[in-house]
DNA sequence: TTCGTTGTTGCAACTGTTTGCAATAAGAGA
DNA sequence: TCTCTTATTGCAAACAGTTGCAACAACGAA
């Protein structure tokens, strides 16, 4: 089964409406190979269809993610992207310097995820989460000279 | 020596000039108590004079963030907040259902930042990150009935 | 102290995103 | 199939945040 029709199904049985919109939208998340921001998003559809407005296009993201079907992470440099579980989780390492975004793997943090839960009763749905700090690169340059030396 | 001094020293040392509305700016986020957003920022600086614009506010903040003397956490619903070392690391863990936000120990991830160092070379500055998932609350309440049954 | 360089600022325009509301339409029930 | 309820949509306005640029001013050198 085409994984936008179990979005559709999840959507459907949480009691949401099955509009051609967010058909739209979902066909082209669902289908993404890697995490696009709104405005891609938005383009894809526009090659489809323009009978989809871009309110709708943040919308039908949002509650994607309000349902826990995508994901949504700020890689910084007003980067906001949108991703589905298919794009594999992992996390983005994010140098709040220079901008580079890393890719790195989650699953070493799935014990700490099950800690939290045991904790707070909090359940994480990390698929996509940006952790910001200091690339390699950019850690070099700051001990060689002071910036704007 | 106040908080805001080191900061202030800091950007001196990285070559940054310091005018009175960046020494303005750091002193309310050095001398806050919890993380704020950039507009409650902005407010409290108008209380003291109304020489400093909201987007030099923006400016300031994004450089503390961008030097590692504050960091950036997106809470959902709008709620962008910067906060200094001196609030004390911890994460934020996110409902993404009802926005509920909890705080949370940073200390147990200690050891996978470490991992990350090693493997990616990669810093991580995680005084405040959020993490997105479902709190016990909405989880207990999507076993019980569908939503929008 | 003065002067020159250049980083910084305020402003208004712009961008990305959200929101109020009337019109539209999905879908359940008869 | 039809009707009614109400969720959803498009639109334009609004909002939070960013940006280009001329004017201002921090600061180092003389």
């Amino acid at each position: 089964m085409p994984h936008c029709h179990t979005f559709i199904a999840a959507l459907r049985q949480h009691g949401y409406r099955i509009t051609p919109q967010r058909e739209m939208v979902i066909e082209v998340i669902a289908h993404s190979r890697q995490h696009m921001t709104a405005e891609e998003v938005y383009a894809e559809v526009q090659k489809r269809t323009h009978a989809v407005n871009i309110a709708t296009v943040y919308r039908t993201l949002d509650l994607l993610v309000e349902e826990g079907l995508a994901s949504r992470a700020d890689l910084g440099g007003g980067q906001v992207v949108y991703a589905t579980a298919a794009h594999g989780p992992h996390i983005h390492l994010v140098c709040r310097q220079c901008g580079l975004v890393v890719d790195a793997d989650v699953v070493p943090f799935e014990p700490l995820f099950r800690q939290i839960e045991a904790a707070h009763g909090f359940v994480c749905s990390p698929q996509h989460f940006a952790i910001y700090g200091q690339c390699a690169a950019c850690r070099a340059a700051a001990d060689a000279v002071p910036e704007r030396g």
